[in-house]
DNA sequence: GAGCGGCGTGAAGATGTCGTGAACGGACCG
DNA sequence: CGGTCCGTTCACGACATCTTCACGCCGCTC
C-alpha cells in the first residue's frame, strides 16, 4: 500500500513517514501542492495525506486537481479547525478531515477506513487523448500532434472544465462560476473570448466543431471522440 | 437519498431529521441498535448516522452486524472523544466519526463526502425512451432514430416540463410560468407556437398525437409510451 | 345554421446571441 | 524603463431564436 504525504513541514513529513512505514506502508513525501498533484498521477498512491496550508497553492485546489484524474482517497491534515474549511475541503472531494495536532492512532484508523472503502479498482489514465490532441490533467500540459501547446491559466481552466464533463451540456453560468469563481455568471463575453482562443489553438472550427460545440443560448459541450 | 438515524435521544433524532429533510434527504429514525440493524436491512438507506452510546447494544457491534450484509456508508456520532473509541469504530467498519456536539454544517459535508464515495451505483434512468425518441435529461440531448435533434432553449424547457410529468394534464398557466417564468400565464400563443415546433421536430401529428395531446381550453399532456 | 372561441398553421419583424477582430491596461521580467 | 503576456472590454456583422400577427379550421353553443 503506497501512501503519498504532501506537507511543507519536514518534521511532519518525517514523523508521518516513520509511523506509516512502521505499519507496513510504502511512503512517498513531497513538500508542495504542485508536486503533490504530479506525484498523485505518476506514482498512483493508494492514499494521499494532504496538508491544507501549503505555501504554493490553496489546498482545495490541490484536491480538485487531483480529483480531475483520480479517485484516490484523500485525507486532509490541517491546523485549522474552522467549519468552513472542513466543509470546503470535503465538498472539493476530500474523504476525511483531521485537525492537527492529531493522534497517530486515529489517523491510522482513518487511513485504514479510507483504504478499505476504496477497495479494489483499476486506476484510469491520467492523460486524455482526442485524436492528435493530448491533455495531461496532472501536469496541465496540452499537446497537439506531439507539439506542446501553450495555454494560459484561464484557457486551461476552461478546457479542463469541458474535458472533465464529456458530452454534458455545461451552462454559461456553470462554466463562469467554475472558471472565474462565485460572483460571476453573466459575463458571457468572457466565455466567447476564451472558447474562441481554445478553438483556435486546438484547431477546432466553430461552424463545424469536432471538439467544442456551442449550444446557443445555453452553454457549451465537449464532444471530442476519446481516442 | 435515504438517511437512517440511529440515536436513543429523541431531541437529537428530531434535530437531525429537521436539518436533513431541509437539505432534501429522506429520513428514517430509530432509537435502538437492534432496530438500527433491522432498518438498515429493510429500508436499504443510502447512509446511516449511528450514535455509539446506545442503551441496548455496543456501537461497534451494530456496525459489524450491519457490515455483515451491507456496504452502506456509516457515520458515527458520539459524545466520547477517546482515541480508542474512534479506532475501534473505524476498524469495525465505520466510514467516519464525528464527536458531539457537532456542527450541522460539518456533518452535512461529511455526509455528502460519504455519499459521493458510495456514489456511482445506478444513475436513476437519466435517459428516457419513447419509441425512436430518446431524451437524455442529464446531458440535455434529444435524439430521434439515433439522429441528434437540435432543440432551442425554449423548446427544450417546454419538452422537459412535459416529459417530467408524464400523463399529467399541465395547464396553460402552469406551463407558461414554468417555461417563461413568473409574470406569464395568459400568452397561450407562445404555447401554440412552441408545441407546434416540438411536434414538428419530434414527428408528432397534432390531429392524432402519439406524444403531446391537446386538452382544449385547459392545457397539454405528455402521453408518450415509455419504451 | 350562424356565431364564437380555441387551436393549428404559416410567416414576418424584432430581439438577442454568437463569432470575430481588435484595443486597452495591468502584471511581470529583464 | 521597455517589452511581452494575459485578462478584460468593446464594436460589428451574421444568424438563430423569440415574439407577434393573420388566417383558416374545427367544435361548441345558441
Amino acid at each position: 500500500m503506497k501512501v503519498l504525504v504532501v506537507d511543507d513541514e519536514p518534521q511532519i513529513r518525517r514523523a508521518l513517514r516513520t509511523s506509516l512505514e512502521a505499519h507496513g506502508y510504502e511512503v512517498a513525501t513531497v513538500g508542495t501542492g504542485e508536486e503533490g498533484v504530479v506525484a498523485s498521477a505518476d506514482q498512483q498512491p493508494d492514499l494521499v495525506l494532504l496538508d491544507l496550508g501549503l505555501p504554493d497553492m490553496d489546498g482545495t485546489d490541490v484536491i480538485r486537481r487531483v480529483r480531475g484524474f483520480s479517485d484516490v482517497p484523500v485525507i486532509i491534515l490541517s491546523v485549522r479547525d474552522a467549519q468552513s474549511d472542513k466543509v470546503a475541503a470535503l465538498d472539493a472531494g476530500a474523504d476525511d478531515y483531521v485537525t492537527k495536532p492529531f493522534a497517530m492512532e486515529e489517523l491510522l484508523a482513518r487511513a485504514r477506513a479510507a483504504l478499505r472503502r476504496a477497495g479494489p479498482d483499476e486506476p484510469p489514465q491520467p492523460t486524455l487523448r482526442y485524436g492528435a490532441l493530448e491533455i495531461d490533467l496532472a501536469r496541465r500540459l496540452v499537446t497537439l500532434d506531439g507539439q506542446q501547446l501553450h495555454v494560459t491559466p484561464t484557457e486551461y481552466s476552461l478546457l479542463e472544465a469541458l474535458v472533465s464533463n464529456p458530452g454534458k451540456l455545461l451552462t454559461h453560468q456553470w462554466l463562469l462560476r467554475r472558471v472565474w469563481g462565485q460572483g460571476y455568471g453573466t459575463e458571457t463575453t468572457y466565455l466567447r473570448t476564451y472558447i474562441r482562443a481554445l478553438r483556435k489553438k486546438l484547431g477546432d472550427d466553430a461552424s463545424s466543431p469536432a471538439l467544442i460545440v456551442t449550444e446557443p443560448g445555453v452553454g457549451y459541450r465537449w464532444v471530442g471522440e476519446s481516442a
